[in-house]
RNA sequence: GCCCCCAUCGUCUAGAGGCCUAGGACACGACCCUUUCAAGGUUGAGAUCAGGGGUUCGAAUCCCCUUGGGGGCACCA
């Protein structure tokens, strides 16, 4: 096989879309297990849409998930790589120009004259008539005078690549096999120059392919039925033809094409939410792909081993939440301590400016606590749920929650008080956990309790809530003065709520 | 409407003619562990492999048809 170069060229008219994060995935995977070179090409010529907001969001998340290109623009201060640039389309205007005038002058290509306007006339009335829509060629043997009488009248034309009329265009689609497509399906000749003479996708992606060596264009099913286009343009340019691989489409619950309007499209939210890129990446892969083996939880570096396009399946795969969260705990289980309060941080900084904490812990106290919080963090953000309550000033414990089913009010608050007197002797000295829990376990046992009913009740006092972390490791990592005085709270709430109203 | 692609548990998938009375994972149920919540372990339920015809000694796997779904048909990408 001859160097294998691929890219991803997406167009900064939206933030980094899950379909394009996977698609580049898949050519980066291809080119990392192939040797090959994975290209970074913006396709910014819809002017209209694109914004460099788009364009910073899209590099972001691209580095984010850990996918790096060989060649590619200057982006943010990093300069341009690769020897086929420029790789932003708006710098290669002339290039686009110049193959246009070649067509041109070679009749592979003519001007259209036909207006907007009187092209959505014959649309409809194809439309009406039950014939499939495509452009009637009325320009196609315009003679000299002709095209010289409608410059005069100022028209701009548009220019049209002749499409063959009755071709069957072929090609071996490295996930799909065989696919014929007759050139009468492709709507007439096809545009490739704007009336403001920018270059049209279709076009550019051809010459570009061409210009830059692509050798396997990988790419979404979406492109399938295009893919003639592109073949005729590559065969009228006298260029190579790459090999394609359609990859089968990520879906929206309700099986069509994901899209922003009923699924979360955009990979900067699902970072915001507290998603981290190993499983991000781990669970893209497997959109439409596995190794074929029970493995499932894979680094980059094993899913570019282990990658293989000829693998891919070709049904579409619908994006399913929960699995992509099951695979950001196991990852969240996988890191190293350190890294994880690196990560975490961000999320607390969050929970702050938000007010639903009062300050940040250390690291040093954040560190105490990962042992136990590490395994309960399905994804970053739920770290503010977990540990919150240590952050505050104080918690307003719901008397209700306290009191367990088997205890009445003043039950509570008799035995949270001498629960309260039984922690109060441990001492601030020997604040650890195996230290707090004998001497409550002694007290229950002494007065005949439920262990879980004491618990849950100093649980609730302290925390204010039913789910927490273990509560020893809790109550220290609260400290000996809070702890106490939560629980003098909760008792005083109680013993309020339980006194006869006078 | 026309063209193209696709079709295994709710979801992601394994399966390249006999290994399949279809395996794994997520989600769900039960149990174990357990101070709650998780995590982990065990286990259960869940797919007559869309339907129908072939081919074959034998088909989830090959062929055809039907049905269903998706995608594409712009001076968007």
């Amino acid at each position: 096989m001859t160097d294998v170069r691929v890219r991803i060229a997406p167009s900064p008219t939206g933030q980094l879309h899950l379909g394009t994060a996977r698609t580049a995935l898949f050519n980066y995977l291809f080119a990392r297990h192939n040797g090959g070179t994975f290209i970074f090409r913006l396709e910014d010529t819809d002017q209209a849409r694109s914004t460099v907001a788009f364009e910073q969001d899209i590099i972001d998340e691209l580095h984010w998930l850990g996918i790096k290109w060989d060649e590619g623009p200057v982006v943010g201060g990093e300069a341009e790589r690769g020897t086929f640039g420029p790789y932003r389309q708006m710098q290669r205007l002339p290039r686009y120009r110049e193959a246009a005038d070649r067509l041109l002058a070679e009749d592979k290509a003519y001007q259209c004259y036909c207006t907007p306007e009187e092209l959505e006339t014959e649309r409809k009335r194809q439309e009406a008539a039950h014939e499939t829509p495509r452009y009637n060629g009325r320009c196609a043997n315009l003679t000299a005078a002709q095209r010289a009488a409608f410059d005069a009248e100022g028209r701009k034309p548009v220019v049209r690549f002749r499409i063959p009329p009755d071709r069957t265009i072929v090609f071996d689609d490295l996930v799909r096999g065989r696919v014929e497509i007759d050139t009468s399906a492709l709507g007439g000749d096809l545009v490739i120059m704007r009336s403001d003479e920018t270059p049209l996708y279709h076009f550019t992606v051809a010459v570009d392919d061409a210009a830059m060596a692509i050798t396997h264009v990988i790419r979404g099913e979406d492109h399938l039925s295009n893919t003639p286009k592109h073949i005729l343009l590559f065969e009228a340019l006298g260029s190579t033809i790459p090999q394609f691989g359609h990859l089968p489409l990520i879906l929206n619950p309700d099986r069509t094409k994901m899209s922003k309007r009923k699924s979360q499209t955009a990979v900067a939210d699902y970072r915001a939410q507290g998603f981290i890129p190993e499983a991000f990446v781990n669970y893209l892969a497997l959109l439409g792909w596995s190794t074929g083996t029970e493995e499932e939880v894979l680094s980059l570096a094993e899913l570019i081993e282990r990658f293989d396009l000829s693998t891919v399946n070709k049904a579409g795969a619908t994006f399913d939440r929960e699995r992509l969260e099951w695979l950001n705990g196991q990852w969240i289980r996988r890191l190293a301590p350190d890294d994880l309060i690196d990560r975490l941080c961000p999320f607390l900084q969050t929970e702050l400016d938000a007010g639903r904490i009062d300050w940040l812990p250390s690291d040093q106290e954040l560190g105490a606590l990962l042992p136990v919080v590490q395994e309960r963090l399905p994804t970053l953000a739920a770290i503010g749920d977990l540990i919150g309550f240590l952050l505050v000033e104080d918690v307003a414990a719901d008397p209700a929650l306290i009191v367990p089913k088997r205890w009445d009010g003043a039950t509570t608050a008799a035995a949270l008080r001498e629960a309260r007197g039984t922690i109060a002797r441990v001492g601030r000295v020997s604040w650890e956990a195996d230290e707090i829990e004998p001497p409550l376990r002694r007290l229950v046992e002494d007065r005949g309790w439920k262990a879980g009913d004491l618990f849950m009740a100093i649980r609730v006092a302290v925390t204010g809530r039913t789910a927490t972390p273990p509560l020893f490791d809790t109550m220290v990592a609260l400290g000996y003065e809070r702890t106490l005085a939560r629980l003098d709270r909760a008792i005083e709430t109680l013993e309020a709520q339980s006194a006869p109203s006078p």
